[in-house]
DNA sequence: GTCTATAGAGAGATAGAC
DNA sequence: GTCTATCTCTCTATAGAC
């Protein structure tokens, strides 16, 4: 089910693509060819826009999708009453996209970033940027919201492995049961380090 | 860095040697000519032993890699003085073992799963046995310690999804600290859950 | 810049000698 | 059963016409 991109330019065709299919399939898993025949545009322009080949324009999708995801994360969180809303609200939220969507997006980052941890430097270290990023986020939201300052950092990483862990765990079991479970995890975890006077 | 495997028998070497190269290197990103060069095996006994060729491998693979993990969890959990110890002893393994080879070794299946969830259901599928299998199990040693019982399962997930995301994010950021945020977070969860009572 | 054709390497799989 | 040679297909990447 090849998402409609309308008429953007070829560019913008040939990430959103790519983007869909690496997290789907994986950066190895995932050719060239197929990305330009589903994205509708001639097999050149990919070596044209990104000349460094298939690892140049994975880089690209990785820390595209990485900012994305923070974007969306702001979306939900932001406008949400307190950080305890705001987190329940995203896991509810990557719950619901897993079933919109057949089980099949989940982390932007997260299928590429199990393949090239040990294998492709340059992509292990956009994806470790990626993760960086997410957890400076959280960590300092939380420590706005209260939790003491030496709490924070750890209880963000923990809340990111909840939510990759509950990724993994639903696509493969085909079943939001693993995302209701982190949720309540995440939400338990952050309530109580609120809780905690500094 | 071939891990030695002496003399064993051709199937087993291949077996070992596929297992090592999955979980490093994924499905999509590991060739059978890799496979049986690593092992020192001829290219024809993997079809011998395996008539279905990689995804019957890969399935092999899968299985015995998900019984190897559960006997680790085993070995582990059952001589420690108490449940909460005997997590906290997993956590603190699973970041030994990370360190101790370099971020090449953390979750048998998780790369493979990642990558064949959308696109290749016998793995798949074989993907959720394995994590049903390990969540079975620590259901119920949390029933059995003392979890009330409509929690025990779920918390058996968020923790396995503690420890799937964590590994991702140590191997992606060759830190430990994810595993041990995770671990503090585990410990705490099922603490709570066993200081509940039903 | 857009697009096609193809090069060169490597994949998975198989045939068949021994 | 063990092992080698090779088949066919697909991959990434490039050359070059337009």
């Amino acid at each position: 089910m090849p998402t409609t991109q309308a008429q953007a330019p070829t560019r913008d065709r040939i990430l959103f693509t790519s983007a869909e299919l690496f997290r789907r399939q994986g950066y190895a898993g995932t050719g060239l060819k197929q990305v330009t025949t589903q994205a509708e545009a001639p097999f050149g322009s990919l070596y044209h826009f990104w000349p460094g080949g298939k690892e140049q324009l994975a880089e690209e999708v990785l820390r595209t999708g990485g900012d994305f995801f923070l974007a969306l994360y702001r979306a939900i969180v932001d406008p949400a009453p307190d950080l305890l809303t705001g987190v329940r609200d995203f896991f509810t939220g990557a719950g619901e996209t897993l079933v919109a969507t057949g089980y099949l997006d989940a982390c932007p980052i997260a299928t590429v970033a199990g393949e090239v941890a040990s294998t492709h430097e340059p992509l292990r270290s956009a994806s470790a940027d990626v993760f960086e990023l997410w957890t400076a986020a959280l960590t300092a939201d939380l420590a706005h919201a209260g939790a003491p300052e030496e709490q924070a950092r750890p209880l963000a990483l923990a809340v990111i492995a909840l939510l990759e862990g509950a990724f993994l765990l639903c696509r493969t079991l085909q079943s939001t049961e693993p995302m209701d479970a982190a949720a309540d995890a995440a939400v338990a975890l952050v309530r109580t380090a609120l809780e905690t006077q500094p």
